[in-house]
DNA sequence: AATAGCCGCGAACATTCGTTCGCGGAGGCG
DNA sequence: CGCCTCCGCGAACGAATGTTCGCGGCTATT
């Protein structure tokens, strides 16, 4: 994080709180009135620096043309919402996730930073039913995300619907000679044995969250 | 939801993606161009029909001054964004989070839904360095959600500073005879046992995320 | 037909607002 | 001291932008 000055970070405090409260961008005026700034070339000057350092980018000749980015040139607005389809590991089927995630009955949407779905597209949220996952801390209750999938690595945690038992379940998979097991961490549940037949997969475990309450 | 004419969705769409891709609203013209509409004044009055139906706020004269509401007034879905002060259970010492939690240095912030931290004040978030909790679900890596405290209960997840070691660790607090035992959540690693003069509970556990990646 | 309300058009007007320019002080450096 | 850079000041310019106004077409109502 580079260093500012004490106008410059009074500055950028400004900014943050004028969007806050306004939802748009402040003026160049706004700024030199609200922190008492003399003119606004001195504003213009400091607000070049802080683009410099890459706490904002401007639109030049466009008013309010102000956006706060992050330390290194992030986007400060990081956040993703990610639609919940439904819940895991219950007794009902879960809609299969099409390219179009928003398409049906989203019940519920999540809002976590980007980084709990980095470089993972049309990330989907299960809620999570059950504690046969807990030796990999997942709990009952928790969300799971996941993206999209129909294939997977030996040891994978992913969600599957298996359609003999007619039921989606979250398990690590592992495929043997002529059948795939669906490994549970959790020392008290015994492994479920499919056919390879019965077993689609519908989407691969990228992170967890686990809400309070 | 009020009824809208086929100009006044496509406007609001068009607010929607402009605010979406550039962090600050359109302006007129903006609108103008983007929505193939022959006149300023046709916008303005658009504008006015939307702010009388409800979907958005303008304040006159001031360029780009829109800001979208929800159907019914309210402000953006439920999520908080909450500070992230520093990491827990490494040699350094973490600030005291006071009332102020915004106050110094906020490294970070994450955003989670109301449902994380339903319920609590204050809430300040912390990076967990190491696997001394990982049988109650708390991973190295995760971010972990606190409630401001100065006292807890027996068993309590809580965030304390050990002024002996200098050090902020998490772990479940118990009391014994003349000692404090920090219990870890991990087989292989011992309890710690400190006099409760040098142990300060800074926060209790609330949720956790694990960010992916 | 007459009237009124809704909506659109185009142009002009008045602010708002980003940018620029010249000037000057403070501090570092040869 | 002379010279440079960093930073601030005040004013002015010009582009960007919100607002207003008169006009006209359309439809429904009386």
């Amino acid at each position: 994080m580079p260093e500012l000055s004490v106008k410059q970070s009074k500055i950028m405090e400004f900014i943050r709180g004028f969007i806050d409260e306004k939802d748009y961008p402040p003026s160049i005026r706004d700024i030199q009135a609200g922190c008492g700034i003399s003119s606004t070339s001195v504003v213009d000057y400091n607000l070049r620096r802080l683009e410099e350092k890459g706490m904002l980018r401007r639109d030049r000749e466009i008013s309010r043309g102000i956006e706060l980015l992050d330390g290194d040139g992030r986007r400060r607005r990081g956040t993703v919402e990610v639609p919940v389809l439904g819940a895991i590991a219950a007794g009902q089927p879960i809609p299969v996730p099409t390219s179009d995630r928003w398409s049906s009955d989203v019940e519920d949407t999540v809002t976590v930073t980007e980084e709990m779905v980095r470089g993972h597209e049309n990330v989907f949220a299960l809620r999570v039913k059950g504690t046969s996952m807990v030796e990999d801390l997942i709990d009952d209750g928790d969300i799971v995300f996941l993206e999209p999938a129909s294939t997977a690595d030996d040891g994978e945690k992913v969600a599957v619907w298996l359609e003999d038992r007619e039921e989606v379940t979250l398990k690590r998979l592992y495929r043997e000679a002529d059948r795939i097991r669906l490994q549970p961490a959790n020392a008290s549940m015994p492994p479920i044995y499919a056919d390879p037949g019965d077993v689609r997969i519908q989407g691969r475990f990228i992170s967890s969250i686990r809400p309070s309450g």
